[in-house]
RNA sequence: GUGGAUGUAGCUCAAUGGUAGAGCCCCGGUUUGUGGUACCGGUGGUUGUGGGUUCGAGUCCCAUCAUCCACCCCA
């Protein structure tokens, strides 16, 4: 290799070790969700770029510099999907749903976003998504948000936060937003260089402002919980009802701000401080106007995503896996035979790895790297006696028997 | 996109501007029928890459790439 082939910046390998985690995850995953009825779907990883433009939004930052989009050899524009709930949306159309009542969905696979990766953020990453569409009550969103919670004690994650918002409907949120921007124009002299940003193009973001003085100047800043529409108002309080008679724990967060433009009323965040910056580890919402954006009929929607890599670095490395038995064969006049017993041992579901042969002591070492329970001698004596010695790594205890009478104790 | 830290053997790290090293790992040996311990030996490097300064650069300077962390943003 005259230059070393690398991966792409902040697109990583999943090795074994990795990818175990992950497999827990997800089947912990698979199985709280089948408790409550949902189903999986595997969606494409291409799309055209078109989609998101007009879900996410053209203005944000996901859409304007962060996808990675480009023309195919037909000129079709087409990207790596930057997220899950839009191309769900579309399948959802495409297939002809909107009148087959609700759909309960879930997916998990790469999503793609060019930014500077950092602890917990990568240019490809993956998502455990959930999209319920045709939901329109507070009770699905408890429902959601109970199914969330499970999922995240299911792989031992109890300890987490999740934070509560409503983010007020299109009757509500431009009032609301309005009486927002008139708060901070007063103290616009007192606020950073980014908020000045935000107060364009979204100026709910400014209330998550890290600045701590900019924080001192939000001090009474106008909540968009406090200003709900009727609607909403008995919304929000029905959700937050549901989640008290389940006794999952939660706080409302008047400051979550959800980065794309769908959302509306039921907002959330499951959150860590052991992560640094990106404390994140599921998030989602409601967003009831997505659907009728994309073409279809006004269809109530709620969803959510997780982060995987970030979930991952939450649990403890699981202890490796190791075979149960490793075949010793000694001489070259063995080898055949002693690849039968290998070969037979499989068949019977035990997990085998053969030493290769060499001298006793190599193979032995094999064994002993690969944390074995047992090995399985064979040599010349004991081929012509049609016998196998099964030796005990941990005991060193030994004794010859017929390849059949090996019985492993669970 | 912006800022900071870091790049030397597979891994963890040494080396005042003067011959690139150690430990661990790996491979082999100490009876080609017995592992974890011990001893012996061996493989392995264009010092991230490219320039520059110098008699001489792992070391100083510039650029570039990558990793990590933070901002921005987000899962």
């Amino acid at each position: 290799m005259a230059e070393k082939l690398r991966s792409i910046r902040g697109i990583h390998d999943g090795l074994p070790q990795q990818v175990e985690i992950w497999r827990k995850i997800e089947s912990a995953a698979r199985r709280v969700f089948a408790r409550y009825a949902v189903a999986e779907v595997r969606l494409p990883i291409l799309e055209p770029t078109e989609l998101f433009v007009r879900s996410i939004g053209e203005a944000t930052d996901i859409v304007s510099k962060e996808m990675y989009s480009f023309v195919d050899q037909g000129d079709a524009h087409i990207c790596l999907r930057p997220e899950g709930t839009a191309g769900a949306v579309r399948a959802y159309l495409q297939a002809g749903l909107t009148r087959a009542g609700t759909q309960r969905w879930y997916y998990c696979g790469p999503m793609f976003r060019r930014e500077r990766p950092q602890k917990g953020r990568l240019r490809q990453f993956q998502q455990i998504g959930v999209e319920w569409f045709g939901a329109a009550g507070p009770v699905e969103d408890v429902e959601v948000l109970a199914m969330a919670h499970d999922f995240l004690v299911e792989i031992g994650l109890s300890e987490l936060r999740l934070e509560l918002n409503s983010l007020g409907c299109p009757a509500c949120r431009p009032a609301y937003r309005d009486r927002l921007v008139d708060y901070l124009q007063q103290r616009a002299d007192h606020l950073c260089a980014t908020c000045h940003e935000r107060m364009d193009k979204n100026p709910m973001r400014v209330l998550d402002c890290k600045e701590e003085q900019c924080q001192q100047q939000l001090q009474d800043a106008p909540e968009m919980v406090a200003h709900l529409c009727q609607g909403c108002a008995g919304h929000f309080a029905a959700v937050r009802c549901g989640l008290d008679a389940l006794a999952i724990r939660y706080q409302v967060n008047p400051r979550i701000v959800r980065g794309l433009d769908y959302y509306n009323r039921t907002a959330f965040e499951i959150v860590t401080d052991q992560l640094g910056a990106q404390g994140t580890v599921l998030a989602g919402g409601r967003y009831d106007g997505l659907v009728q954006e994309l073409g279809g009929p006004a269809t109530p929607a709620i969803g959510f995503a997780a982060g995987l890599e970030r979930l991952a670095m939450l649990l403890d490395a699981p202890s490796p896996t190791s075979p149960d038995i490793a075949v010793v064969a000694l001489g070259d006049v063995v080898m055949d035979w002693s690849l039968q017993q290998a070969a037979a041992l499989r068949s019977r579901g035990i997990s085998v790895i053969h030493c290769g042969g060499g001298s006793a002591k190599r193979q032995f070492k094999i064994a002993d790297r690969e944390l074995v329970r047992y090995t399985l001698i064979i040599g010349e004596d004991e081929m012509a006696q049609g016998k196998v010695t099964l030796r005990n790594m941990s005991t060193g205890e030994q004794q010859l028997l017929s390849p059949d009478e090996i019985v492993l104790p669970a």
